[in-house]
DNA sequence: GTCTATATCGTGATAGAC
DNA sequence: GTCTATCACGATATAGAC
């Protein structure tokens, strides 16, 4: 899925936390949701093990459930703490709005190859969310209604329509599927997908579509 | 993921089998391929658990193991098995193409609540596949690559051009995309996606785009 | 062909020493 | 804060009776 922040992400007030020199077990705490996010994504929340997460940061799972509790509670603070990151990263830059922001997630597809831990751990652990009473349910489902949300904004601003229009949100929803769509397609054989050129030309031809469709009467 | 058979599946010379009877073990082999569907579409395949399918089919888990030697060959089993149902289904009816294979598409978003259970199956299944050493990967790298193929030759069909296009083999990698990423939105959150006008959408406004991009001079 | 019984292993989690 | 030790559980797979 795509990863940059939705609007839902809350922006937490440790914005300064960054400037203040963590303290030693913040800095472990940092690392062993490092090795989390490598472990989750390359093998999956159920079947990614609290050992090999362990062996990573040098220590026992002992150590990692002292820290959060279960393993439920790591996965959260994944998440949460990709969120944060990304957050981050994104407020150094102006926010790019409108056919902007459409035009970044273009960029970002082109950038795809230096993020597959990332983007394999997203794609991986969104998909698994579907099951059962999986705990990153309510995450995911909340992030995807955000994703839409901020493209269906962006889709009003860059075709001049209401981004609450049926056809805005279901082409909102449309680009959202296409990049994570094409992310697993692309993790599986990277070598035939071309993400960047398939997202610029879904981007494109829906933009276009969208202009003519909400200039003419219903 | 899109549900229809690609081209790649094999035409296996048991379609006379279907008629005739089945025998006792037949029988319970597909009673148990239907019980290990639903189990690791609700579950995954790899927190899927032998022992539920077997009590789903009336048995202990070690008479699965006699049918099948092993759970990923039992995993390889379902997948095969659902491409020779639809396969079957399809050969039924005349088989769409062109234009009318991209219809069809949309078609079969419009009845997605009747097929919940495979789509989550698919969804969840091809999303696991990229992990690690999962069984099934091979799988599904070669039933996406079929897929893309059998929606650039209907592109192709349908706008008027060489399907072996970079443009048209972008959109027929989108088009997959977004049926599967919408496939993952509408799982979590089944009341706020609306798949059928999202799918139809996508496909107007690229075949729209491509029909004007080949016929302009490069 | 299906069962029971068992082997072997890995898991998440808890308790308590240091 | 991290360790060792242990628990309780569930997994796949095998062996052999019937």
């Amino acid at each position: 899925m795509a990863t940059t922040s939705p609007e839902t992400t809350r922006i937490v007030p440790g914005a300064a936390r960054a400037a203040r020199p963590q303290s030693r077990t913040a800095v472990r705490r940092t690392a062993i949701l490092e090795a989390a996010t490598d472990v989750f994504g390359a093998r999956g929340y159920k079947s990614g093990s609290l050992v090999e997460i362990a062996e990573k940061v040098g220590m026992t799972h002992a150590g990692i459930l002292h820290h959060y509790g279960s393993k439920a509670q790591l996965l959260l603070a994944v998440l949460a703490h990709r969120d944060e990151a990304d957050l981050e990263r994104l407020a150094e830059h102006r926010l790019p709005v409108g056919a902007d922001y459409l035009d970044h997630l273009v960029h970002t597809a082109e950038h795809s190859a230096d993020r597959v831990g990332v983007i394999r751990t997203y794609a991986v652990l969104s998909a698994e969310s579907v099951t059962g009473d999986h705990p990153a349910r309510q995450f995911f489902r909340d992030r995807f209604a955000g994703l839409r949300e901020r493209v269906a904004v962006d889709l009003g601003l860059a075709v001049g329509a209401d981004p609450h229009d049926d056809r805005v949100a279901a082409a909102a929803a449309a680009i959202v599927a296409v990049t994570d769509g094409l992310q697993v397609q692309w993790l599986l054989d990277p070598d035939n997908v071309n993400m960047p050129t398939a997202v610029r030309l879904v981007i494109d031809a829906i933009v276009e579509n969208l202009r003519q469709a909400v200039s003419e009467p219903r």
